[in-house]
DNA sequence: GCTGTAACCTGTCGGC
DNA sequence: TGCCGACAGGTTACAG
């Protein structure tokens, strides 16, 4: 499921394949994913140069010479994957490739010599391609909050966005208006790290004038640990060592120092929370 | 305005 | 072995 960190892997990771490259060919394999693909997609893309590649949140933007971005989000099952046109051409005439690809639902072919496929099985994932100018107006981008690598994202930011929000705290911390690029792994993560439980009021890590309390400070030094590790095991390909401190290990013995819990599981939001009733208060 | 819920979608897994 | 239902989760629309 990607979050801030599997987004921030895949923007490396299409960096050598897109930056300073030219569309050559866009290929659509059908009209929509969640969303319809915006009026004559691939064609305002072709013969375009790549001039930045970013993440904001959980989405990738590639700044176009044309002054257009290109916005991509992965939703809950996309991936890119980057091949040599070469091999593309030739996988085009294999049966079982076919097969096995039917989710590759846009195929960028770039002047770098590499093809730049986008899969997603459930389609959640979207496209779209919009002014730079007016990317503050995009209804999804304009009113996310911080990013939490950032300097600006800091205890004050969070009580801030947070102050007078009555819902869960492990709720708030999915809303990306709040903080962008944390999902349900790393929101369960942070709380655990933070023991702050992921039922309180959001609130409360807030004075009622909106100043940090100590839990704020607590809560935001453990999204940024979270999210530094994460991104760390996967640049260093040990990702498939990742062991998360409480996500998918319900009834596991909580690995907080001097705690002797067990990870209990809830739906919250209908989502599932994975935390600790000891520890986490 | 805020909050909770359902819907979108398909691969995977467990139960029968 | 094969079928069926539950479940996973990011985002958005809608209802309360």
């Amino acid at each position: 499921m990607p979050e801030l960190p599997e987004v921030e892997r895949v923007r490396r990771s299409l960096a050598h394949a897109m930056l300073g490259a030219t569309f050559e060919r866009v290929t659509l394999n059908r009209r929509d994913l969640r969303r319809p693909f915006p009026a004559g997609f691939a064609k305002r893309l072709r013969r375009q140069t790549v001039s930045t590649l970013t993440r904001r949140g959980k989405y990738l933007l590639a700044d176009l010479s044309s002054g257009d971005t290109l916005i991509m989000h992965l939703g809950m099952s996309g991936w890119f994957r980057v091949v040599p046109r070469a091999e593309l051409r030739a996988r085009g005439r294999d049966r079982d490739a076919d097969l096995e690809n039917r989710h590759d639902h846009v195929i960028f072919a770039m002047s770098s010599g590499q093809a730049v496929i986008f899969n997603d099985p459930r389609r959640f994932g979207m496209m779209d391609l919009v002014p730079a100018a007016k990317l503050p107006e995009h209804g999804s981008l304009g009113p996310m909050g911080p990013e939490p690598l950032s300097r600006s994202f800091d205890a004050r930011a969070l009580a801030t966005r947070v102050a007078n929000r009555r819902v869960a705290l492990k709720v708030a911390l999915l809303d990306q208006q709040v903080v962008a690029g944390i999902g349900n792994i790393y929101a369960s993560e942070a709380l655990h790290l933070a023991r702050l439980s992921p039922f309180r009021e959001a609130a409360t890590i807030a004075t009622a004038g909106g100043a940090p309390r100590a839990t704020a400070e607590r809560l935001t030094a453990a999204i940024k640990a979270v999210l530094r590790r994460a991104i760390a095991l996967k640049e260093s390909e040990r990702y498939r060592d990742t062991r998360f401190r409480v996500y998918d290990r319900e009834g596991e013995r909580c690995v907080t120092p001097g705690c002797r819990g067990t990870i209990a599981r809830v739906t919250q939001a209908g989502r599932s929370t994975f935390y600790c009733p000891v520890c986490q208060r």
